[in-house]
DNA sequence: TGACAAATAGAACGATCGTTCTATAATCGT
DNA sequence: ACGATTATAGAACGATCGTTCTATTTGTCA
């Protein structure tokens, strides 16, 4: 049992765990992770793994993913078209947690439904971010209460006159009656397509 | 210097140092995180974070944030409102990468330029995650290469027919004349609305 | 104000970590 | 075929980890 165990193989097994477990493994734990017997064996494939960039050592030793080792490489736009794997390593790597996640603790998550907002290229079954408690600003989607429902709209405010305006010529605007409860301000739209 | 330490604050000072650094401190520098001088005091908190599931042990003892402490608390749908502290901590917690990159080493990400694609939802400035490799389905949106340049588009096969289509009526439908350069299938749309 | 609980300090300790060393086995190039 | 290189094994070791114990200080509430 030697020999074929490829640079890849390592750090597929070594990401898994860090997924999974979201810590990394000691080397006892690499070990059988690697299927081998000895530490110094482990030793021998972090190096690499530290070589290749894939991990880092912090100030105090401490072994932990590189930056680069988890997210997606952003290659560019459409009109580049598709990567080659030589420039795929240039670009900068993306974290969407990282990316989407700016107000930990006082965003969450909605599913959306109904279709005042398919102007816009929010769909049904998206996935929104809200922010709540934020000051929404006029031009800002936020999710606000309307007649009893929730929806999202366009929050405008043109001098004194403050309404909500649906990004689809079906819905009128609308202007609050006595207040306008707003409950967040959207701050991401995520659509997955299923694989 | 005591007492004015709540538990959220220590959270935050943990899962601070584990988002930057991506592995938990140590006793010794959650000492210092926290502004104490004691072994103790840490293991102290951090019993009391394990009880709040923030953080958890795994079959080895080891520490490591719970699922539920990163991510978003996904709070139901557009129609249901936004929610209450209280029915927050019931829902599921989703972090994006975990929900957004089910290929790691086979997607990556490109920035929408064109307009191709808008009646779909899918804006320039919007991010598209594209798994390359992988055979498009009928009805899949792909990047193609049409005419030498890479754009979004409809994969369409009526039978024995394949044909690329524009989700935007200034575009018409294309045949490959000779081949289809087909880089990916889009598996995801991200959309981030400055803060 | 006094008693009790909550929070912090500090020291001691075994367990286990990651490193390093030497030695052996498989693979490759010529 | 054979030396050089690469990959693996195994043992030894100091450092540091997280736990646990006892003691002290601060806050709370009857």
């Amino acid at each position: 049992m030697r020999g074929n165990r490829t640079l890849k193989d390592v750090e597929r097994g070594i990401a898994g765990f860090y997924r999974d477990r979201r810590r990394m493994p000691t080397y006892s734990e690499a070990m059988v992770l690697l299927g081998v017997r000895s530490k110094s064996v482990v030793h021998f494939w972090v190096r690499k793994l530290l070589a290749a960039g894939v991990l880092e050592k912090d100030a105090r030793g401490f072994l932990h993913p590189s930056r680069r080792a988890f997210g997606l490489p952003m290659v560019g736009d459409v009109a580049a078209g598709f990567p080659s794997p030589a420039e795929e390593e240039l670009r900068d790597v993306i974290s969407f947690d990282e990316y989407l996640i700016t107000k930990p603790g006082t965003s969450f998550l909605l599913r959306v439904s109904g279709d005042s907002m398919i102007d816009e290229g929010i769909h049904p079954g998206d996935l929104v971010v809200i922010e709540k408690g934020r000051e929404p600003k006029s031009g800002d989607i936020v999710i606000a209460e309307v007649d009893g429902e929730w929806t999202l709209k366009f929050f405008r405010r043109k001098g004194k006159d403050v309404f909500l305006e649906a990004a689809n010529v079906k819905y009128p605007p609308i202007r609050a009656r006595l207040e306008l409860r707003v409950g967040g301000v959207v701050s991401a739209v995520i659509r997955k397509y299923p694989g």
